[in-house]
DNA sequence: GACCGGCTCCCCCACGCGGGGGAGGCCGCC
DNA sequence: GGCGGCCTCCCCCGCGTGGGGGAGCCGGTC
């Protein structure tokens, strides 16, 4: 069965754009949209989608709201997708620590917002905003590593990524590890997807700020 | 002038191998050979290499030792690169520690040999052995943000490499620094030079290593 | 038995990355 | 004035990287 996907922006421009993005994939579909933050728990109690993609900054009602208000009164709660323009948008901090699982740059390639909305809905949840959620919790180097452990890295892909943060090149991880560089490669490109990084330097760098390897 | 370097390691083999790939530069000169590190004091005082390329385990006097007789006894000091056969030599750590001003792989490549002999030489020091050097140290955050410093990365660089750190790419960063992406690799191939880092991976490694940036 | 997840290895392919050059403009130092 | 450092941008080129597939083996689960 396709993944149903809510949509919740104040402009239209985007959700005709994200839902074009996205019919266009035959494993998702897009059930309804909505306008409002204030329109998002009715919507989301009767269509029960498994992703809904929430703008951050909306009239009524904004993304944080909207996100507390879901996830307070809709069980099981639906996997909660931030959208958002900006990077450093502080607001985004606001709603992954009100539960968000995921976050999302509207310039993101549509390849990127389609496979966000996969890995969100696969509750793989992305490390990279997991990360940030804990930053955003107040530093807490506690939840940190309760994200990376929530990324699920096997036992060969955590040891794969130890490699990695020691700046080994995959050749050179392969001879450490006595595997063949194919062996790496898929290792690599596992730890890559589950924590929601483009490449081995984002990897790593999630690695840092999870606490899953430490200066020093 | 050509650099001078005075080769201390007891296998004759390695000191060939040494010899033969820094003679093969026009802009090095091998001064003479040492077979141990009791020999060392009188060479240096005699020949005044600008670099002495040290091996670690000797017979009589080890290279950690020679390291602190020859920073003791000679002014001006020359740089002491200590080269080693294993990545994590516990006594590599006490060289550097003893004031040693780089390290190398004796499974190097012959380009990369050369390289760390014309970068010790120039004084710009390695940053990831002054960065093992200051976690030698203790773990000194202190001495490691010192040891970046001593890299001394331009204004420009620094913000490069920070960019790095934010995992962005080279064109990403063109992007939020207001530059040709040609300008962006031209600082990230200035920012892996001074930090002794293969990629972008490496440095940003040594970024947290050197508390240049910091988890959170 | 069938099934699934983890681990291993293989193919092809596009692209970003990093190394090697060079070059011009700007500024401060001697 | 000349010089060197920094910043900016350009060329070419090789290769590692990462994505897309597929496949076999094993051990645990149902």
């Amino acid at each position: 069965m396709p993944i149903t996907v809510l949509l919740v922006d104040d402009e239209p421009l985007v959700r005709a754009g994200l839902r074009a993005i996205l019919e266009a994939q035959p494993d998702i579909e897009v059930m309804g949209e909505a306008a409002d933050g204030a329109a998002v728990v009715p919507m989301v109690r009767q269509l029960r989608p498994d992703v809904v993609a929430m703008d951050v900054r909306m009239p009524l009602l904004d993304g944080i709201e909207a996100t507390r208000a879901v996830l307070r009164t809709v069980q099981p709660p639906p996997k909660i997708m931030v959208v958002t323009t900006f990077e450093n948008d502080e607001y985004v901090y606001d709603a992954l620590r009100a539960g968000a699982d995921g976050f999302l740059l509207k310039r993101a390639a549509p390849a990127e917002i389609v496979q966000a909305v996969r890995t969100v809905a696969a509750g793989d949840s992305l490390l990279f905003p997991a990360v940030l959620r804990a930053i955003a919790a107040g530093r807490g180097n506690e939840r940190a590593r309760a994200a990376m452990e929530k990324a699920a890295l096997t036992a060969r892909e955590a040891e794969v990524l130890r490699q990695m943060a020691r700046g080994l090149s995959n050749a050179e991880i392969a001879a450490t590890l006595l595997l063949g560089s194919e062996t790496v490669k898929t290792h690599v490109s596992a730890v890559l997807a589950k924590l929601g990084a483009r490449d081995r330097t984002q990897a790593v760098i999630a690695a840092y700020e999870s606490g899953f390897v430490t200066p020093g």
